[in-house]
DNA sequence: TGGAATCATCCTACTAGTAGGTAGATTGAT
DNA sequence: ATCAATCTACCTACTAGTAGGATGATTCCA
């Protein structure tokens, strides 16, 4: 692996654990094993290495969303979705979404970061709003407001399950909270008869 | 208003907005127009003066929901609560729960700090879980999961709206995820006979 | 094929500015 | 006379960022 990568990777870690301004330069060098005059090198300036962390996740995101759109049904995808963030904070490999760090910290980011961060909540209300569509038009999900309101109250869940989960410091406050946001997207009647 | 308030009603102001590792003492002291060593006299080191703030919303809360839970119905009192966050990001007078700022810094804070934080959510949702069994119980909401799950997603709900609002500079993000969630907890036969 | 120039990478050494925090003097009310 | 509140002046540690040199691989060309 590149240097350059192992710098992303460890400001990603960093970032997901300490959010923007609880990390320098100093702790990436230190992960990754240079000087820090060697960071500035590849990453001029502090927001160049955070930008490129999210551009780099949110192009991960977007490759897949393309992915499992064509392959799977609506609650299948969102399950996947969320299955994918229940691993991450269960073994604490990323305990946070980096977008959803460095947007509780947005007044603070210089403008080129904060417009990035801005870009991958768009794209990921887009999708959820396309999904939620999709399962509503087959009859899998039984949806109370339009999808975009939806599609934004989903989201919003998901990212304060995370913020749940770390204040608890317990994993399986994210899981519990995700299992009744999708359990209230499935109409009553199916839930119904699968109960049965 | 004594120095010390001053100095607490800045400093939740600056956590709100850019959390503890966004802010310093020189921030406070300019906006309360005294030397750094003045808040250090009254605040020792700076996860004191952090604490206070969150102390004192804390008392702030408790009582609220306590005059609350006496005079008013489950639903007035939820939507009381939403209702008042509304009204702080909308006037931008305070766009974020400091709790939940803070929540998310979780990692880096001072122990003493964390753990103040973890009591608000502890009480928060323990209050959420009494007035939605309350209101289970009347007949007024139609829970899915127990009342410890639904308060729980409730709370993550109303984070993330406040989250998905930042990231979108729209305080009506917030108000609509937050409706959306409110509504989801009427039964829907109440919901049927309002629409009609 | 044998340099010679180029270039990316990484380094040591440094800057100016800011962080949280301290020492000790001054003020003013009780 | 005491004591809380505030101040000036300072400290050490750390911040992001820069200047310029060493290394080593690639490319250009005679």
């Amino acid at each position: 692996m590149t240097t350059q990568q192992k710098l992303i990777d460890s400001a990603r870690h960093l970032i997901q654990t300490r959010g923007y301004n609880g990390f320098s330069y100093a702790d990436v060098a230190e992960e990754v094993q240079v000087r820090k005059a060697s960071i500035h090198h590849h990453f001029p300036a502090k927001s160049d290495l955070a930008r490129a962390v999210v551009e780099q996740s949110h192009a991960v995101i977007l490759e897949q969303t393309r992915t499992l759109s064509g392959a799977f049904e609506p609650e299948e995808q969102l399950h996947m979705y969320t299955g994918y963030w229940e691993r991450c904070i269960a073994d604490a490999s990323a305990p946070f979404c980096v977008a959803g760090m460095l947007a509780s910290e947005l007044p603070t980011l210089p403008a080129d970061l904060a417009d990035a961060v801005r870009m991958h909540f768009r794209d990921l209300s887009n999708w959820l709003e396309i999904v939620l569509t999709k399962g509503a038009q087959m009859g899998r999900f039984e949806l109370q407001g339009s999808a975009r309101q939806e599609a934004e109250a989903f989201m919003a869940m998901v990212y304060g399950a995370m913020l749940a989960a770390r204040a608890y410091g317990d994993p399986k406050v994210f899981a519990d909270i995700v299992a009744s946001g999708l359990k209230r997207l499935v109409p009553s009647d199916a839930r119904k008869s699968q109960q049965a």
